[in-house]
DNA sequence: ACCTGAACACCGTTCAAGT
DNA sequence: ACCTGAACACCGTTCAAGT
């Protein structure tokens, strides 16, 4: 079934694991090597530098969120019973995953990239101006551009996901429960 | 008038120059010294270590931010215009000072730290709140959990602001021209 | 109290060499 | 083609020593 892993998908996968479990200063191209048993500069057969192998961890997983939403766009039964999915599965992954989501919504050196990963980014987002588009033309949604729609949605989701992340919503008395937070912009989209 | 600058404001000062300029990469604890003509090591006998000397530039930057926002609540004529004139500039610090920006509103290790950063950054959130509380006093803004709306337009400023610094706007049809996108949602938070 | 200089551990990266 | 080992430049940080 599943071929034996080679060794570039081997460094990929063994240094989202060190993300994962010990943040981004625990991905080292030498703790990636050795995980591996293999010396501190072998990583530089497979990728140009540090930065193209955390360029590939991104991809992956950014490939694997965007599976993930266009399932979600697919089974619901209503537009805005999507959206909530949706925004649920972001928030969750954000919470999750936080080294990743990191890396995947806020590493500058990654989103610079042009190539693959916008174009992945890109898909994802249009799957979502469909769904606020149908969400309208159902009378479900308000009217108005629905690019801007989600542009919004985006931002606020990653703002919040990103403000929890790095310890910024502790104390206001708002931004405990973030979740409700885009619930209640969606509330305010509708018709 | 105003004091000789102390060596350790000095090091505030030219460790923000060195942000501003070049970047987090560009500040390191030898560039900030010998900028001012000091040994490599001598910033130690002023800050713990490197995150404390970060932490003060952020401390700084966050009074700063904090009393701009506060003297456009009380000089704008409305809270509509006031919450407007706020949004505006919010953006703009982030797109005139990119990496200062993420060092106060997405570096991990700023946020952690309980103390003074909180406080002023919570001062400066319920200013915020009191405005929303005053546009929904005079029938300009719907009924509804003003810290909420608030948490909602921090995070969708902070989440566009940072998805436009990590280059993660570009080519999103409804992502460029970011600034329209909060004005849209207080348009939406109008009754 | 404040600063200097040497030293340490740890990076990313390069290069010559091995199979 | 793939990997190893030595080496380099650059960090943050510690420590003994100077004034």
């Amino acid at each position: 079934m599943t071929e034996s892993p080679s060794t570039k998908e081997r460094l990929i996968a063994v240094a989202t694991q060190l993300l994962d479990e010990g943040g981004p200063e625990a991905v080292t191209l030498r703790s990636v090597a050795h995980a591996i048993g293999l010396s501190h500069n072998a990583p530089y057969k497979h990728f140009k530098d540090k930065r193209a192998l955390l360029a590939a961890v991104a991809h992956m997983s950014f490939q694997e969120m965007g599976a993930a939403f266009k399932k979600i766009a697919q089974k619901e039964t209503t537009p805005s019973r999507a959206l909530r999915q949706i925004v649920a599965q972001y928030l969750d992954f954000a919470e999750r995953s936080p080294h990743r989501y990191r890396l995947l919504f806020n590493d500058p050196e990654i989103g610079q990239g042009r190539g693959e990963l916008e174009t992945e980014a890109l898909a994802t987002f249009e799957a979502v101006v469909r769904l606020i588009k149908a969400g309208q033309k159902e009378g479900e949604l308000k009217r108005g551009d629905a690019s801007q729609f989600t542009a919004l949605l985006y931002g606020s989701l990653h703002g919040l996901a990103d403000l929890r992340l790095s310890g910024r919503t502790r104390s206001a008395k708002g931004m405990d429960n973030i979740g409700v937070l885009p619930l209640i912009l969606l509330d305010l989209l509708k018709k």
